[in-house]
RNA sequence: UGGGGUGUCGCCAAGUGGUAAGGCACCGGCUUUUGGUGCCGGCAUUCGGGGGUUCGAAUCCCUCCACCCCAG
């Protein structure tokens, strides 16, 4: 016997796996259930066809099959705005921004959460690797799959209006589950790269909304001009392609100067700016309390390692100094902090 | 046509008698809800052309061709 749930859930669905067995199970736990497809994007792109549609028809046929109610909210301007805007203005500033990361804050776990609670809802749901607990967030039990790394931004209070179904399970558990369930989207591929640009790759896609602008190449040790580049806002720290270098070894992106449009590289894998021992953090975002000084895990990119280090603090931002040193990490990717299992917050590094 | 130099995969580039490194680019695949990285596989029976020496040459010799620099 289930036991009947009146809290209403509405739990995005992106006609992937996850949300539609995120959706099945809340069902199941007897929540009155509205799926509802964000629709973000829908351009085409040059040698890449927008697949919304496409997922919009399979997240449908899951809310179908499921019998729960099914909504499309139309976000497109505002994801344009918050999300796209936001990337390419970090790019000209000479940052290498985490799309994905803003698109939860601004639109998953606050439009997406706003739009809902006005039209009835209590609460909502997605498919993401993540559990939460005492308005904690917590890493996936799947810690291959975890996606905390990507919402670290979100609010204390969106956080305690939402659930995670899929957090306690791994993904080829999920997968099976799905399956065992009917739901159509169980052998879907898993998406990947930043749901807009697919397959475009950011460097097509920033070609889009970005002139070219011819630039020097040059080695950092001898200071020779190795070649040329379109513009030193497709480049960013430990980059090895796109360069068209010859010679022995690969070059790596080592720094840029986006005043003088140029690109630094190496073949030195140890030179010392593609390595970061210290890290410091501005617009720094805590999930709970401020935590206090002292030895955490910390994420430097997501999938990437725990790894240990000291926190402290300097005006409005945040250091770590970090055991081991890690490479490439840029100036406008974010690094997110972990007490254990519990996701603490991040920030975006300076 | 006096002197010097160079010609190895689309590009860069190792290799100076022992049976063609590597990088870029490209193609295919893996990893991945960011950038980037990384991994696997493919990619010159052939070293500007032609002769010769040698068991064996991209590597030595001869010759031709092309390009570059200096001198004009």
């Amino acid at each position: 016997m289930v036991v009947k749930n009146k809290t209403k859930v509405y739990v995005g669905m992106s006609g992937g796996v996850d949300s539609s067995l995120a959706a099945s199970l809340l069902v199941e736990q007897g929540y009155d259930v509205t799926g509802v497809y964000m629709k973000n994007w829908t351009k085409d792109l040059p040698g890449a066809k927008c697949p919304w549609a496409d997922d919009l028809a399979d997240a449908k046929r899951v809310a179908v099959k499921l019998g729960i109610n099914f909504k499309v909210f139309d976000f497109e301007n505002e994801y344009k705005h918050k999300v796209v805007d936001y990337m390419i203005g970090e790019y000209i500033k000479g940052n290498t921004p985490n799309p994905d990361i803003m698109c939860n804050q601004e639109v998953k776990f606050k439009l997406f959460l706003e739009t809902a609670l006005a039209d009835g809802a209590d609460m909502i749901a997605t498919g993401h690797y993540a559990r939460t607990k005492d308005s904690k967030l917590l890493m996936a039990v799947d810690t291959n799959k975890d996606q905390t790394y990507f919402l670290y931004r979100i609010t204390d209070d969106a956080l305690s209006k939402t659930l995670f179904p899929i957090g306690e399970f791994t993904k080829p558990t999920v997968r099976k589950m799905a399956a065992e369930r009917g739901l159509s989207t169980a052998a879907k591929k898993d998406s990947q790269g930043i749901c807009f640009v697919g397959q475009v790759g950011i460097r097509d896609f920033l070609g889009l909304y970005v002139d070219q602008k011819p630039g020097d190449i040059i080695d950092k040790k001898s200071g020779k001009v190795l070649g040329h580049h379109d513009g030193a806002i497709f480049f960013t720290l430990g980059q090895r392609h796109g360069m068209e270098l010859g010679g022995s070894l690969p070059y790596y992106v080592v720094g840029k100067d986006m005043d003088k449009n140029e690109v630094y590289v190496t073949t030195d894998l140890n030179d010392e700016t593609l390595w970061r021992k210290t890290i410091v953090l501005s617009d720094v975002n805590w999930i709970n309390e401020v935590p206090p000084i002292g030895v955490y895990k910390i994420r430097v990119r997501h999938r990437a390692p725990l790894i240990e280090s000291t926190l402290s603090f300097s005006d409005e931002n945040v250091i770590f100094e970090l055991e081991n040193p890690q490479r490439a990490v840029a100036t406008g990717q974010s690094v997110v902090i972990y007490d254990g299992e519990i996701c603490l917050g991040g920030g975006i590094v300076f």
